[in-house]
DNA sequence: AAGTGGTCTAGACCACAGA
DNA sequence: CTGTGGTCTAGACCACTTG
Protein backbone atom coordinates (compact mmCIF):
# COMPACT_ATOMS: atom_id res chain seq x y z
CA UNK A 1 0.00 0.00 0.00
CA UNK A 2 1.12 3.50 0.45
CA UNK A 3 0.57 4.00 -3.04
CA UNK A 4 3.02 7.20 -3.39
CA UNK A 5 1.91 8.93 -6.49
CA UNK A 6 4.05 10.97 -8.46
CA UNK A 7 2.73 14.74 -8.17
CA UNK A 8 3.95 16.97 -11.38
CA UNK A 9 4.28 20.40 -10.74
CA UNK A 10 1.31 21.48 -12.77
CA UNK A 11 -1.21 19.52 -10.16
CA UNK A 12 0.94 21.03 -7.18
CA UNK A 13 0.32 24.77 -8.87
CA UNK A 14 -3.57 23.91 -9.98
CA UNK A 15 -3.91 23.00 -5.73
CA UNK A 16 -2.05 25.72 -4.63
CA UNK A 17 -3.96 27.82 -7.18
CA UNK A 18 -7.05 26.22 -5.29
CA UNK A 19 -6.23 27.09 -2.17
CA UNK A 20 -6.04 30.94 -3.50
CA UNK A 21 -9.42 30.46 -4.98
CA UNK A 22 -11.37 29.04 -2.25
CA UNK A 23 -9.81 31.81 0.05
CA UNK A 24 -8.26 29.66 2.38
CA UNK A 25 -5.41 32.26 1.61
CA UNK A 26 -6.95 35.73 0.57
CA UNK A 27 -5.40 39.01 -0.77
CA UNK A 28 -2.33 39.89 0.73
CA UNK A 29 -1.92 36.35 2.91
CA UNK A 30 1.00 34.84 3.43
CA UNK A 31 1.55 30.73 2.29
CA UNK A 32 2.80 28.47 4.00
CA UNK A 33 7.28 27.81 2.97
CA UNK A 34 7.73 25.99 0.43
CA UNK A 35 9.68 23.09 2.60
CA UNK A 36 5.88 22.92 4.66
CA UNK A 37 4.05 22.56 1.48
CA UNK A 38 6.18 20.00 -0.03
CA UNK A 39 5.72 17.81 2.91
CA UNK A 40 1.77 18.59 2.91
CA UNK A 41 1.92 17.16 -0.87
CA UNK A 42 4.02 14.78 -0.34
CA UNK A 43 6.80 15.97 -3.06
CA UNK A 44 9.79 17.15 -3.38
CA UNK A 45 10.49 21.15 -2.47
CA UNK A 46 11.88 21.96 -5.68
CA UNK A 47 8.56 20.58 -7.47
CA UNK A 48 6.77 23.10 -5.25
CA UNK A 49 9.40 25.46 -6.41
CA UNK A 50 8.29 25.44 -9.93
CA UNK A 51 4.72 25.44 -9.19
CA UNK A 52 5.81 28.59 -7.27
CA UNK A 53 7.92 30.18 -10.09
CA UNK A 54 5.02 29.50 -12.42
CA UNK A 55 1.98 31.43 -10.05
CA UNK A 56 4.30 34.15 -9.23
CA UNK A 57 5.29 34.56 -13.25
CA UNK A 58 1.49 34.70 -14.47
CA UNK A 59 1.19 37.40 -10.73
CA UNK A 60 -0.67 34.86 -8.80
CA UNK A 61 1.58 34.90 -5.85
CA UNK A 62 4.89 37.62 -5.02
CA UNK A 63 8.03 35.91 -3.75
CA UNK A 64 10.89 37.24 -1.65
CA UNK A 65 13.52 35.67 0.39
CA UNK A 66 12.91 35.55 3.76
CA UNK A 67 9.76 37.34 3.50
CA UNK A 68 7.90 34.18 1.96
CA UNK A 69 5.18 33.79 -0.43
CA UNK A 70 1.91 35.91 -0.60
CA UNK A 71 -0.96 36.25 -2.83
CA UNK A 72 -0.92 39.53 -4.90
CA UNK A 73 -3.22 41.92 -3.58
CA UNK A 74 -3.75 43.70 -7.18
CA UNK A 75 -4.31 40.42 -9.58
CA UNK A 76 -3.12 40.86 -12.91
CA UNK A 77 -4.06 40.27 -16.52
CA UNK A 78 -0.84 39.30 -17.94
CA UNK A 79 -0.30 38.83 -21.51
CA UNK A 80 2.67 38.57 -23.16
CA UNK A 81 2.86 40.23 -26.55
CA UNK A 82 5.22 38.89 -29.49
CA UNK A 83 6.15 41.71 -31.58
CA UNK A 84 7.83 40.24 -34.69
CA UNK A 85 10.16 41.99 -37.06
CA UNK A 86 7.91 43.78 -39.19
CA UNK A 87 8.93 42.27 -42.62
CA UNK A 88 8.29 38.93 -41.44
CA UNK A 89 4.83 40.40 -40.00
CA UNK A 90 3.91 41.60 -43.83
CA UNK A 91 4.99 38.54 -45.78
CA UNK A 92 2.81 36.24 -42.97
CA UNK A 93 0.01 38.26 -44.15
CA UNK A 94 0.66 37.36 -47.72
CA UNK A 95 1.92 40.74 -48.89
CA UNK A 96 4.93 41.70 -50.57
CA UNK A 97 7.70 44.05 -48.02
CA UNK A 98 9.07 47.08 -48.98
CA UNK A 99 11.04 49.31 -47.05
CA UNK A 100 12.19 52.87 -47.28
CA UNK A 101 14.80 54.47 -45.96
CA UNK A 102 13.31 58.31 -45.68
CA UNK A 103 16.07 60.35 -43.53
CA UNK A 104 19.24 59.27 -41.56
CA UNK A 105 21.43 61.82 -39.48
CA UNK A 106 23.14 62.25 -36.10
CA UNK A 107 21.16 64.47 -34.49
CA UNK A 108 21.14 65.03 -30.53
CA UNK A 109 17.86 63.41 -28.66
CA UNK A 110 14.99 65.61 -27.90
CA UNK A 111 13.34 65.71 -24.59
CA UNK A 112 10.65 62.84 -25.47
CA UNK A 113 13.65 60.63 -26.22
CA UNK A 114 15.70 61.54 -23.40
CA UNK A 115 12.89 60.45 -20.96
CA UNK A 116 12.76 57.09 -22.37
CA UNK A 117 16.21 56.17 -22.04
CA UNK A 118 16.33 58.55 -18.55
CA UNK A 119 18.85 60.79 -19.85
CA UNK A 120 19.50 63.60 -18.07
CA UNK A 121 21.13 65.26 -20.97
CA UNK A 122 21.10 65.28 -24.55
CA UNK A 123 23.20 62.93 -26.66
CA UNK A 124 24.22 62.45 -30.07
CA UNK A 125 22.24 59.38 -31.60
CA UNK A 126 21.91 57.99 -35.01
CA UNK A 127 18.34 59.04 -35.91
CA UNK A 128 16.38 56.80 -38.77
CA UNK A 129 13.06 57.18 -40.68
CA UNK A 130 11.61 54.82 -42.68
CA UNK A 131 8.90 53.36 -44.13
CA UNK A 132 8.02 49.94 -44.41
CA UNK A 133 5.20 49.07 -47.03
CA UNK A 134 3.00 46.15 -47.70
CA UNK A 135 2.36 45.76 -51.53
CA UNK A 136 3.66 49.60 -52.10
CA UNK A 137 1.36 50.59 -49.58
CA UNK A 138 2.55 52.15 -46.14
CA UNK A 139 2.42 49.56 -43.38
CA UNK A 140 4.65 51.44 -40.40
CA UNK A 141 6.18 54.18 -40.01
CA UNK A 142 9.01 54.19 -37.84
CA UNK A 143 10.97 57.48 -36.44
CA UNK A 144 14.09 56.05 -34.38
CA UNK A 145 16.67 56.76 -32.53
CA UNK A 146 20.17 54.44 -32.14
CA UNK A 147 23.59 54.83 -29.48
CA UNK A 148 26.50 55.53 -31.39
CA UNK A 149 28.37 54.53 -28.18
CA UNK A 150 26.53 51.03 -27.80
CA UNK A 151 26.22 50.41 -31.09
CA UNK A 152 28.51 51.67 -32.94
CA UNK A 153 28.70 49.30 -36.04
CA UNK A 154 25.22 51.13 -37.14
CA UNK A 155 27.18 53.71 -38.88
CA UNK A 156 28.74 51.53 -41.40
CA UNK A 157 25.71 49.70 -42.31
CA UNK A 158 23.82 50.44 -45.76
CA UNK A 159 20.07 51.68 -44.30
CA UNK A 160 18.77 51.42 -47.73
CA UNK A 161 18.94 47.99 -48.38
CA UNK A 162 19.17 46.46 -44.41
CA UNK A 163 16.07 48.30 -42.42
CA UNK A 164 17.24 49.25 -38.90
CA UNK A 165 14.73 47.17 -37.28
CA UNK A 166 15.96 44.24 -38.99
CA UNK A 167 19.38 44.76 -38.24
CA UNK A 168 19.40 45.59 -34.64
CA UNK A 169 17.44 42.46 -33.99
CA UNK A 170 19.53 40.47 -35.73
CA UNK A 171 22.58 41.57 -34.24
CA UNK A 172 21.69 43.48 -30.79
CA UNK A 173 19.87 41.59 -28.29
CA UNK A 174 18.39 43.46 -25.27
CA UNK A 175 17.96 42.54 -21.79
CA UNK A 176 15.31 45.12 -21.30
CA UNK A 177 12.50 46.50 -23.43
CA UNK A 178 9.90 49.17 -22.29
CA UNK A 179 6.95 49.71 -24.37
CA UNK A 180 4.47 52.51 -24.63
CA UNK A 181 1.06 52.01 -26.56
CA UNK A 182 -1.84 54.23 -27.45
CA UNK A 183 -4.06 56.18 -30.15
CA UNK A 184 -3.25 59.04 -31.88
CA UNK A 185 -4.75 61.15 -34.50
CA UNK A 186 -3.26 61.76 -37.83
CA UNK A 187 -1.59 64.69 -38.53
CA UNK A 188 -0.96 66.44 -41.96
CA UNK A 189 2.51 64.54 -42.03
CA UNK A 190 0.83 61.47 -41.49
CA UNK A 191 -1.44 61.64 -44.18
CA UNK A 192 1.02 62.02 -46.66
CA UNK A 193 3.54 59.14 -44.77
CA UNK A 194 1.07 56.79 -44.16
CA UNK A 195 -2.15 57.73 -46.91
CA UNK A 196 -4.32 58.19 -43.99
CA UNK A 197 -6.86 60.85 -43.73
CA UNK A 198 -6.50 63.53 -41.53
CA UNK A 199 -8.13 62.94 -38.31
CA UNK A 200 -8.20 59.30 -38.46
CA UNK A 201 -6.99 57.22 -35.66
CA UNK A 202 -3.49 55.92 -35.80
CA UNK A 203 -2.31 52.66 -33.34
CA UNK A 204 1.12 53.47 -32.02
CA UNK A 205 3.75 51.47 -30.29
CA UNK A 206 7.04 53.12 -28.75
CA UNK A 207 9.92 50.75 -27.82
CA UNK A 208 12.78 51.72 -26.01
CA UNK A 209 15.74 48.65 -25.65
CA UNK A 210 18.72 48.29 -23.93
CA UNK A 211 21.40 45.93 -23.03
CA UNK A 212 21.89 45.68 -19.26
CA UNK A 213 22.32 49.38 -18.32
CA UNK A 214 23.48 50.31 -21.83
CA UNK A 215 21.08 52.15 -24.60
CA UNK A 216 20.54 50.58 -27.82
CA UNK A 217 17.97 52.37 -29.80
CA UNK A 218 14.43 53.75 -29.31
CA UNK A 219 11.84 54.22 -31.38
CA UNK A 220 8.26 55.38 -32.15
CA UNK A 221 6.44 53.80 -34.93
CA UNK A 222 2.99 54.45 -36.32
CA UNK A 223 0.48 51.93 -38.27
CA UNK A 224 -1.03 52.18 -40.96
CA UNK A 225 -4.86 52.92 -40.35
CA UNK A 226 -6.79 49.59 -39.10
CA UNK A 227 -3.73 47.94 -37.57
CA UNK A 228 -3.96 45.36 -34.92
CA UNK A 229 -1.71 44.24 -32.72
CA UNK A 230 -2.70 40.27 -30.88
CA UNK A 231 -1.30 37.64 -28.29
CA UNK A 232 -0.78 35.03 -29.91
CA UNK A 233 -2.24 31.86 -28.00
CA UNK B 1 44.29 22.95 -8.79
CA UNK B 2 41.82 22.49 -11.61
CA UNK B 3 39.58 24.73 -9.11
CA UNK B 4 36.06 23.90 -10.02
CA UNK B 5 33.81 27.16 -10.47
CA UNK B 6 30.54 26.66 -9.93
CA UNK B 7 27.98 27.98 -12.99
CA UNK B 8 25.13 30.02 -12.76
CA UNK B 9 22.08 29.49 -15.45
CA UNK B 10 22.69 32.94 -16.39
CA UNK B 11 26.21 32.67 -17.43
CA UNK B 12 25.64 29.39 -19.04
CA UNK B 13 22.20 31.31 -21.09
CA UNK B 14 24.67 33.86 -21.73
CA UNK B 15 27.46 31.91 -23.27
CA UNK B 16 24.68 29.84 -25.61
CA UNK B 17 23.59 33.44 -26.45
CA UNK B 18 27.04 34.30 -27.00
CA UNK B 19 27.37 31.77 -29.22
CA UNK B 20 24.08 32.60 -31.38
CA UNK B 21 25.03 36.26 -31.72
CA UNK B 22 28.72 35.36 -32.49
CA UNK B 23 26.68 33.31 -35.72
CA UNK B 24 28.77 30.26 -34.37
CA UNK B 25 25.09 29.09 -34.91
CA UNK B 26 22.65 30.94 -37.28
CA UNK B 27 19.11 31.16 -37.77
CA UNK B 28 17.66 28.20 -37.86
CA UNK B 29 20.95 25.89 -37.04
CA UNK B 30 20.59 23.19 -34.15
CA UNK B 31 22.19 23.50 -31.42
CA UNK B 32 24.18 20.77 -29.58
CA UNK B 33 22.09 18.21 -26.94
CA UNK B 34 21.43 19.58 -23.73
CA UNK B 35 23.92 16.86 -22.36
CA UNK B 36 26.67 17.51 -24.89
CA UNK B 37 26.58 21.25 -23.94
CA UNK B 38 26.38 20.73 -20.17
CA UNK B 39 29.92 18.51 -20.33
CA UNK B 40 30.88 21.10 -22.40
CA UNK B 41 30.67 23.67 -19.99
CA UNK B 42 30.72 21.53 -16.85
CA UNK B 43 27.97 21.75 -15.40
CA UNK B 44 24.86 19.95 -14.70
CA UNK B 45 22.40 19.18 -17.44
CA UNK B 46 19.52 20.24 -15.16
CA UNK B 47 21.40 23.92 -15.45
CA UNK B 48 21.66 23.79 -19.70
CA UNK B 49 17.65 23.11 -19.09
CA UNK B 50 17.26 26.05 -17.16
CA UNK B 51 19.11 28.26 -19.52
CA UNK B 52 17.74 27.30 -22.50
CA UNK B 53 13.95 27.43 -21.02
CA UNK B 54 15.18 30.87 -20.64
CA UNK B 55 16.10 31.63 -23.90
CA UNK B 56 13.31 29.45 -25.51
CA UNK B 57 10.95 32.06 -23.41
CA UNK B 58 12.51 34.96 -24.59
CA UNK B 59 11.95 33.18 -27.94
CA UNK B 60 15.27 33.58 -28.92
CA UNK B 61 15.19 29.52 -29.33
CA UNK B 62 12.89 26.60 -30.13
CA UNK B 63 12.67 22.95 -28.39
CA UNK B 64 11.37 19.83 -29.47
CA UNK B 65 11.83 16.60 -28.01
CA UNK B 66 13.18 14.40 -29.75
CA UNK B 67 13.88 17.60 -32.47
CA UNK B 68 16.72 19.31 -30.16
CA UNK B 69 16.94 22.83 -29.71
CA UNK B 70 16.91 25.24 -32.97
CA UNK B 71 17.94 28.73 -33.31
CA UNK B 72 14.63 30.63 -34.58
CA UNK B 73 14.41 32.33 -37.58
CA UNK B 74 12.11 34.90 -37.09
CA UNK B 75 13.33 36.64 -33.81
CA UNK B 76 10.32 38.12 -32.15
CA UNK B 77 10.37 41.40 -29.28
CA UNK B 78 8.48 39.63 -26.67
CA UNK B 79 6.80 42.32 -23.96
CA UNK B 80 4.33 41.08 -21.24
CA UNK B 81 1.95 43.65 -19.99
CA UNK B 82 0.36 43.32 -16.87
CA UNK B 83 -3.29 44.92 -17.41
CA UNK B 84 -4.38 45.77 -13.50
CA UNK B 85 -8.04 45.93 -12.38
CA UNK B 86 -9.02 49.29 -13.91
CA UNK B 87 -9.91 50.39 -10.51
CA UNK B 88 -6.40 49.97 -9.08
CA UNK B 89 -4.94 51.72 -12.06
CA UNK B 90 -7.44 54.38 -11.12
CA UNK B 91 -6.27 54.61 -7.83
CA UNK B 92 -2.81 54.25 -8.26
CA UNK B 93 -2.87 57.96 -10.23
CA UNK B 94 -4.25 59.48 -7.39
CA UNK B 95 -7.65 59.35 -8.55
CA UNK B 96 -11.15 58.64 -6.99
CA UNK B 97 -12.79 55.49 -8.75
CA UNK B 98 -16.48 55.24 -9.50
CA UNK B 99 -17.86 52.84 -11.30
CA UNK B 100 -21.18 52.83 -13.06
CA UNK B 101 -23.54 49.96 -14.88
CA UNK B 102 -24.98 50.88 -17.75
CA UNK B 103 -27.05 48.47 -19.14
CA UNK B 104 -27.29 44.69 -17.59
CA UNK B 105 -29.19 41.98 -19.96
CA UNK B 106 -28.96 38.59 -21.67
CA UNK B 107 -28.45 38.47 -25.61
CA UNK B 108 -27.53 36.01 -28.09
CA UNK B 109 -23.83 36.55 -28.65
CA UNK B 110 -23.21 38.32 -32.01
CA UNK B 111 -20.90 37.60 -34.72
CA UNK B 112 -17.91 39.44 -33.39
CA UNK B 113 -18.30 37.67 -29.74
CA UNK B 114 -18.49 34.24 -31.61
CA UNK B 115 -15.53 34.92 -33.26
CA UNK B 116 -13.41 35.81 -30.21
CA UNK B 117 -14.39 32.15 -28.73
CA UNK B 118 -15.03 30.29 -31.55
CA UNK B 119 -18.40 29.67 -31.83
CA UNK B 120 -20.39 28.41 -34.63
CA UNK B 121 -23.60 29.38 -33.24
CA UNK B 122 -24.84 31.97 -31.02
CA UNK B 123 -25.21 31.33 -27.11
CA UNK B 124 -27.35 33.30 -24.58
CA UNK B 125 -24.69 35.33 -22.50
CA UNK B 126 -24.97 38.03 -19.86
CA UNK B 127 -23.89 41.25 -21.36
CA UNK B 128 -22.72 44.02 -19.27
CA UNK B 129 -22.13 47.67 -20.07
CA UNK B 130 -20.15 49.61 -17.68
CA UNK B 131 -18.29 53.08 -17.40
CA UNK B 132 -15.18 53.49 -15.54
CA UNK B 133 -14.63 56.93 -13.84
CA UNK B 134 -11.76 58.84 -12.71
CA UNK B 135 -12.27 61.69 -10.41
CA UNK B 136 -16.00 61.19 -12.04
CA UNK B 137 -14.45 61.54 -15.60
CA UNK B 138 -15.37 58.95 -17.89
CA UNK B 139 -11.79 56.55 -17.84
CA UNK B 140 -13.09 53.59 -19.84
CA UNK B 141 -16.01 52.17 -21.26
CA UNK B 142 -16.58 48.35 -21.13
CA UNK B 143 -18.85 46.37 -23.56
CA UNK B 144 -18.36 42.27 -21.95
CA UNK B 145 -20.17 39.04 -22.13
CA UNK B 146 -19.79 36.64 -19.55
CA UNK B 147 -20.97 32.92 -20.07
CA UNK B 148 -23.87 31.55 -18.33
CA UNK B 149 -22.72 28.32 -18.62
CA UNK B 150 -19.03 28.57 -17.44
CA UNK B 151 -19.98 31.86 -14.40
CA UNK B 152 -23.27 30.96 -13.63
CA UNK B 153 -23.08 32.91 -10.31
CA UNK B 154 -22.55 35.89 -11.94
CA UNK B 155 -26.37 36.37 -12.48
CA UNK B 156 -26.35 36.82 -8.33
CA UNK B 157 -23.96 39.19 -8.17
CA UNK B 158 -25.00 42.84 -7.91
CA UNK B 159 -22.60 44.28 -10.37
CA UNK B 160 -23.89 48.09 -9.38
CA UNK B 161 -21.74 47.46 -6.32
CA UNK B 162 -19.23 45.28 -7.23
CA UNK B 163 -17.89 45.26 -11.15
CA UNK B 164 -18.11 42.45 -13.40
CA UNK B 165 -14.23 43.17 -13.82
CA UNK B 166 -12.98 42.55 -10.63
CA UNK B 167 -15.33 40.23 -9.50
CA UNK B 168 -14.40 37.91 -12.06
CA UNK B 169 -10.23 38.90 -11.48
CA UNK B 170 -11.00 37.67 -8.34
CA UNK B 171 -13.03 35.04 -8.25
CA UNK B 172 -12.11 33.27 -11.65
CA UNK B 173 -8.98 32.33 -12.82
CA UNK B 174 -8.41 31.60 -16.82
CA UNK B 175 -5.84 29.70 -17.80
CA UNK B 176 -5.88 31.49 -21.24
CA UNK B 177 -6.57 34.88 -22.50
CA UNK B 178 -6.34 36.34 -26.27
CA UNK B 179 -5.58 39.85 -26.48
CA UNK B 180 -6.40 42.84 -29.51
CA UNK B 181 -5.37 46.18 -29.39
CA UNK B 182 -5.98 48.95 -32.20
CA UNK B 183 -7.21 52.55 -32.52
CA UNK B 184 -10.64 53.46 -33.34
CA UNK B 185 -12.04 57.06 -34.30
CA UNK B 186 -14.93 58.39 -31.92
CA UNK B 187 -18.20 58.51 -32.79
CA UNK B 188 -21.18 60.11 -31.53
CA UNK B 189 -21.89 57.42 -28.56
CA UNK B 190 -18.08 57.76 -27.60
CA UNK B 191 -19.14 61.39 -27.32
CA UNK B 192 -21.35 61.24 -24.89
CA UNK B 193 -20.44 57.83 -22.93
CA UNK B 194 -16.75 58.97 -22.82
CA UNK B 195 -16.51 62.75 -23.09
CA UNK B 196 -14.32 62.10 -26.30
CA UNK B 197 -14.92 64.60 -29.53
CA UNK B 198 -16.05 63.33 -32.34
CA UNK B 199 -13.37 62.06 -34.59
CA UNK B 200 -10.56 61.86 -31.70
CA UNK B 201 -8.62 58.67 -31.55
CA UNK B 202 -9.53 55.67 -28.77
CA UNK B 203 -7.49 53.27 -28.05
CA UNK B 204 -9.47 50.04 -28.22
CA UNK B 205 -8.48 46.61 -25.90
CA UNK B 206 -10.26 43.57 -26.82
CA UNK B 207 -10.10 40.61 -24.21
CA UNK B 208 -11.30 37.29 -24.37
CA UNK B 209 -10.49 34.44 -21.73
CA UNK B 210 -11.51 30.49 -21.04
CA UNK B 211 -10.28 28.52 -18.20
CA UNK B 212 -9.50 25.54 -20.14
CA UNK B 213 -11.90 25.05 -22.85
CA UNK B 214 -14.48 26.82 -21.13
CA UNK B 215 -15.49 30.27 -22.04
CA UNK B 216 -15.18 32.94 -19.33
CA UNK B 217 -15.34 36.45 -20.33
CA UNK B 218 -14.94 38.63 -23.85
CA UNK B 219 -15.13 42.32 -24.00
CA UNK B 220 -14.16 45.35 -25.31
CA UNK B 221 -12.73 48.22 -23.19
CA UNK B 222 -12.84 51.34 -24.66
CA UNK B 223 -10.58 54.07 -22.89
CA UNK B 224 -10.68 57.49 -22.51
CA UNK B 225 -8.52 60.15 -25.60
CA UNK B 226 -5.32 60.12 -23.94
CA UNK B 227 -4.82 56.62 -22.28
CA UNK B 228 -1.64 54.28 -22.53
CA UNK B 229 -0.20 51.07 -21.96
CA UNK B 230 2.64 50.28 -20.57
CA UNK B 231 4.96 47.07 -19.88
CA UNK B 232 6.66 47.49 -16.46
CA UNK B 233 9.67 46.94 -15.90
C1' DA C 1 12.31 2.18 -31.96
C1' DA C 2 15.13 5.54 -30.32
C1' DG C 3 16.65 10.13 -29.35
C1' DT C 4 15.88 14.33 -27.08
C1' DG C 5 13.82 17.49 -24.06
C1' DG C 6 10.78 17.63 -19.67
C1' DT C 7 10.21 16.42 -14.95
C1' DC C 8 10.98 14.61 -10.40
C1' DT C 9 13.88 13.62 -6.36
C1' DA C 10 17.01 14.30 -2.43
C1' DG C 11 20.28 16.83 -0.73
C1' DA C 12 23.54 20.62 -0.39
C1' DC C 13 24.82 25.25 -0.41
C1' DC C 14 24.04 30.19 -1.67
C1' DA C 15 22.06 34.93 -1.32
C1' DC C 16 19.09 38.03 -0.02
C1' DA C 17 16.23 40.53 3.25
C1' DG C 18 13.98 40.86 7.76
C1' DA C 19 14.38 41.02 12.81
C1' DC D 1 22.08 36.54 12.67
C1' DT D 2 18.54 33.64 10.71
C1' DG D 3 14.88 32.24 7.81
C1' DT D 4 13.27 31.83 3.33
C1' DG D 5 13.46 31.39 -1.51
C1' DG D 6 16.95 30.44 -5.40
C1' DT D 7 20.19 27.46 -7.50
C1' DC D 8 23.07 23.53 -8.48
C1' DT D 9 23.99 18.56 -8.77
C1' DA D 10 23.50 13.68 -10.06
C1' DG D 11 20.67 10.42 -11.35
C1' DA D 12 16.35 8.32 -12.74
C1' DC D 13 12.39 7.99 -15.42
C1' DC D 14 8.79 9.94 -18.55
C1' DA D 15 6.70 11.69 -22.89
C1' DC D 16 6.72 13.42 -27.06
C1' DT D 17 8.02 13.11 -32.07
C1' DT D 18 10.54 12.00 -35.57
C1' DG D 19 12.81 8.60 -38.59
Amino acid sequence: MSERRRHSWMEIRDSIRGLILNATYGPGDKLPRDEELALRFGCARSTVHRAMRDLAQNGIVERRRKGGTTVRRDPVTRATLDIPITRLEVEQRGYRYRHRLIRQSVQDTPPAIMANFGFSEPRAMLRVEALHLADNRPYIFEDRWISLETVPEITSVDLTHENANEWLVRNRPYSKCDLRLYARTATAGDRDMLQAQEGEALFVMERTTWIDAAPITSLCAVAHPGYQLFTQG
